[in-house]
RNA sequence: GGUCUGGUAGUUCAGCUGGUUAGAAUACCUGCCUGUCACGCAGGGGGUCGCGGGUUCGAGUCCCGUCCAGACCGCCA
C-alpha cells in the first residue's frame, strides 16, 4: 500500500498515529539542522519535517536532496507542531519522518506548481499535466465533474435515457465546416464528425425514446475564441410528445437546479424576451440583464434639427451609463476612440451628460437645446448624474456596436458580477437568416426547425418575418443552450429543403434516411442543446472554457502538448487512398 | 481571410530619442542558518534579445519579410 492517509486529511487528533504518506514534493525549506517538506497530492498538503536529533543521518540526507516535483513515500508519525499555520487545513500538525523512499525524480519544471503560476499559457499547454497539479485548474476539472454529475442525475430522475450517438457520420454542407475522416474499406469516401448528434436525436424520438439526453463530444471546423473550441460538449436533450412550453420548463428546471445545487443560488421564473425586443433593447440576442442600460430609440427626438448625421441615419439610439457624468473629457474621448476602432467601426459618437442640477451638457449643443436633451434622457432612462452616448447609423451595425460598447462599459464599471446569475429565455426566432455572401436564406438554428404554426405562407411572401418556435437560454450574456420544436412531417421538411434552396435530389442525398422515418409515425418533438463547457465556465464565474477543459487546444486549432495535427505516414496515406497536392 | 498586441535568462518581465560588459524578480546550484511555512543571509552559473534580410560607424531598440502566441472581426446551420 502506497499510502494510508492523503495530504488533505490529518488533523490534530491524528497525533501520535503512524501513517504513510504519497505525493509531489511541492517545496523543501531546509535550515540545515532541521528540513521541512511540503508534500501535495490532489486533497492538500501536509508538512514533512526532519531533523538531526530524531531523523536518521541518511533520511536526513535523502530529505536535503528532494528537488520539487519529487515524488516520494514517506513513513512517519504525526506529531503537533510547535509553531501552526492556520492558512492550511493541515496546519496544526506534521509528520516527523523515519522513511522515505523517491519513487520517481523530476526534472525542475518549467514553472512554478502554484495557485499563482508564473508559467505563460503557452507553456502551461505544453505541459498541461503539470498545470493540471495546481490547485485551480484541479478545482476547475473537479467543478466541471460536479456539475455533469448534477446534470445526470438530475435528467435521469426526469426519466431521461443516456444514449450514446455515433461520431463517424455523414457530411453535410449546411452549418459550420466539418471535420473529416478519410475511410480506408470505402476508397474515396469520407465519415464527417458530428457538428451536433441533431438528425440522431430525432431518430431517437421516431423509435420511441421519448426522454433522451447525452453528453456528447461535438466537432466544427472553424476559427477559435476564448470560448469555442474545435472540439467542445454539449448537453444533448429531446424530448417527444412536448410543445415549446414544455421545453422550456423542463430546461429551465434543470437550470434552476444546478444554480441552486452548484451555486447555491435562488432563481426566481426565467424571464423571457422575443428575439425581436432583445435586438431592440440591447442589440443583441443573448443580452446580460444583470444591469441596465437598455437601448433608448432617438429618432423621434433627433431628427427634427439641422444635425445631418442623424438626420440620415436610418436608426438613431442611446444608453444612459449610470454615474457616467464622472467620466472625465479625456475617458468619454476614451470611449469615442474605442467605438472607433474597426473591430467596432462607429464613426462617432455623441454624448449628453445629465448634471446633477438637471441641466444638460452635450457633445451637440449647437443643434439641439435642453429642451430635446431632456427627450434624450427620458428616451435612455438617464438620471442626473449619468451620460448618454449616442450611436446613428444603419439599424444592425449601430445596435452590435451599441451593444458591444454597453457590455464593455458594463465590464469596466464592474456591473458583471460573476457571483450573480440572471438567466433570460429568448424566444421567437427568426426561423431564417439572410446570407449576404450566397445571397440566399439560410435557416437561422437548423433546417429541421419548425416555423410558428401558420407562417408557413409568409415564407413565400416574407422569408425574413417568419418566425421559429426556437429558443435560446441565456446566462448573463452567454448563450449556454439553444433549441427548438423540429419539423416531424415529411411534407413541410420537404418544403423547407425547398425554401432553403435544397433540390430534391440534394435533400433526398442528404437528409433522405430522416424524410423516410417521418413517414413512420414521427412523433411531435423538440429539443435543447447546452454548451458544457461555456455553461460550467460561467457557473464557475469565468468565461474562459478553456479553463475547464483538461486539455485544450490553442488559438490555432492546435493541441501543444502532443503536437497535433501532424503529417502522417505515406504509408497510412496510401492505405487511405489519399494524395496530398503540394502548394506549387 | 483580416485587424490589433506581444516574442529579451528556466520563468515572468524592464530595457527611454539607436550608443560601454543587456538588467530585475523568481527559479536553479553552493555554503551558512535551533521552528520554517512567500523562510532568511552570502555567493554562483545562466542570453544567437523568435528567425531572415535591410538601414547605420553602431540595432534588443528603426524598416521589410517570416514564424509563433494571445485577443478580436469574418466564420461558428
Amino acid at each position: 500500500m502506497y499510502r494510508t492517509k492523503n495530504n488533505g486529511e490529518l488533523r490534530i487528533d491524528h497525533v501520535n498515529e503512524t501513517v504513510t504518506l504519497a505525493g509531489w514534493v511541492q517545496k523543501t525549506r531546509d535550515k540545515g539542522f532541521m528540513v521541512w517538506v511540503d508534500l501535495r497530492d490532489r486533497y492538500g498538503i501536509t508538512q514533512l519535517i526532519f531533523d538531526e536529533e530524531r531523523t536518521s543521518k541518511d533520511v536526513m540526507d535523502m530529505a536535503s536532496k528532494l528537488g520539487r516535483e519529487f515524488v516520494i513515500q514517506v513513513k512517519g508519525t504525526v506529531i503537533e507542531r510547535e509553531s501552526k499555520n492556520k492558512n492550511i487545513p493541515t496546519g496544526e500538525i506534521e509528520v516527523l519522518v523515519s522513511k522515505i523512499v523517491i519513487l520517481n525524480e523530476s526534472l525542475t519544471p518549467p514553472f512554478t506548481i502554484e495557485n499563482e503560476t508564473d508559467g505563460g499559457e503557452d507553456l502551461r499547454m505544453k505541459y498541461r499535466y503539470l498545470d493540471i497539479r495546481r490547485a485551480p485548474v484541479r478545482k476547475n476539472l473537479e467543478f466541471r465533474h460536479k456539475v455533469t454529475m448534477a446534470v445526470r442525475n438530475y435528467l435521469s430522475a426526469k426519466n431521461f435515457v443516456e444514449v450514446e450517438t455515433p461520431y463517424l457520420i455523414k457530411s453535410t454542407p449546411e452549418g459550420a465546416r466539418d471535420f473529416v475522416v478519410p475511410s480506408r474499406m470505402n476508397e474515396g469516401e469520407f465519415y464527417a464528425l458530428p457538428q451536433s448528434p441533431q438528425t440522431f436525436k430525432q431518430l431517437l424520438m421516431i423509435g420511441g425514446m421519448d426522454k433522451y439526453f447525452q453528453i456528447v463530444k461535438c466537432f466544427r471546423d472553424e476559427d477559435l475564441r476564448a470560448d469555442r473550441q474545435p472540439e467542445f460538449t454539449q448537453i444533448d436533450c429531446e424530448m417527444a410528445f412536448v410543445e415549446q412550453e414544455d421545453i422550456l420548463q423542463t430546461f429551465e428546471g434543470l437550470t434552476r437546479h444546478l444554480l441552486k445545487e452548484i451555486n447555491g443560488v435562488d432563481v426566481e421564473t426565467f424571464p423571457r424576451m422575443t428575439f425581436d425586443e432583445a435586438m431592440m433593447k440591447y442589440g443583441n440576442d443573448k443580452p446580460d440583464i444583470r444591469f441596465g442600460m437598455e437601448f433608448g430609440e432617438l429618432n423621434a427626438v433627433t431628427q427634427h434639427k439641422e444635425f445631418n448625421v442623424f438626420n440620415k441615419a436610418e436608426l438613431v439610439i442611446g444608453i444612459a451609463v449610470p454615474g457616467g457624468n464622472n467620466f472625465t473629457r479625456k475617458e468619454i474621448d476614451q470611449w469615442i476612440e474605442w467605438v472607433r476602432r474597426p473591430q467596432i467601426g462607429a464613426l462617432g459618437m455623441v454624448y449628453c451628460r445629465y448634471n446633477d442640477d438637471g441641466s444638460f451638457k452635450s457633445s451637440v449643443d449647437k443643434f439641439y437645446d435642453q429642451e430635446d436633451l431632456a427627450a434624450w434622457a427620458k428616451a435612455t432612462g438617464a438620471s442626473p448624474g449619468d451620460i448618454v452616448f449616442i450611436l446613428s447609423g444603419e439599424t444592425n451595425k449601430v445596435r452590435a456596436q451599441l451593444s458591444a460598447l454597453r457590455m464593455q462599459i458594463a465590464e469596466k464599471l464592474g456591473l458583471r458580477k460573476a457571483q450573480e446569475f440572471a438567466p433570460l429565455w429568448v424566444v421567437d426566432f427568426p426561423l431564417l437568416e439572410w446570407d449576404e455572401e450566397t445571397k440566399r436564406y439560410h435557416a437561422m438554428h437548423h433546417p429541421f426547425t419548425s416555423p410558428k404554426p401558420g407562417q408557413m405562407e409568409l415564407l413565400k411572401s416574407d422569408p425574413g418575418a417568419v418566425k421559429a418556435n426556437a429558443y435560446d437560454l441565456v446566462l448573463n450574456g452567454n448563450e449556454i443552450g439553444g433549441g427548438s420544436i423540429r419539423i416531424h412531417n415529411k411534407q413541410i421538411q420537404a418544403q423547407m429543403f425547398d425554401y432553403l434552396g435544397f433540390t430534391p435530389e440534394e435533400a433526398r442525398a442528404q437528409f433522405g434516411f430522416l424524410m423516410d422515418a417521418f413517414e413512420y409515425g414521427a412523433p411531435p418533438h423538440g429539443g435543447i442543446a447546452f454548451g458544457l463547457d461555456r455553461l460550467v465556465a460561467i457557473l464557475g464565474g469565468q468565461e474562459t472554457i478553456r479553463d475547464f477543459i483538461a486539455f485544450p487546444k490553442n488559438n490555432a486549432g492546435r493541441d501543444v502538448m502532443i503536437d497535433a495535427p501532424a503529417p502522417i505516414d505515406p504509408e497510412q496515406l496510401k492505405e487511405l487512398h489519399l494524395q496530398l497536392q503540394r502548394k506549387p
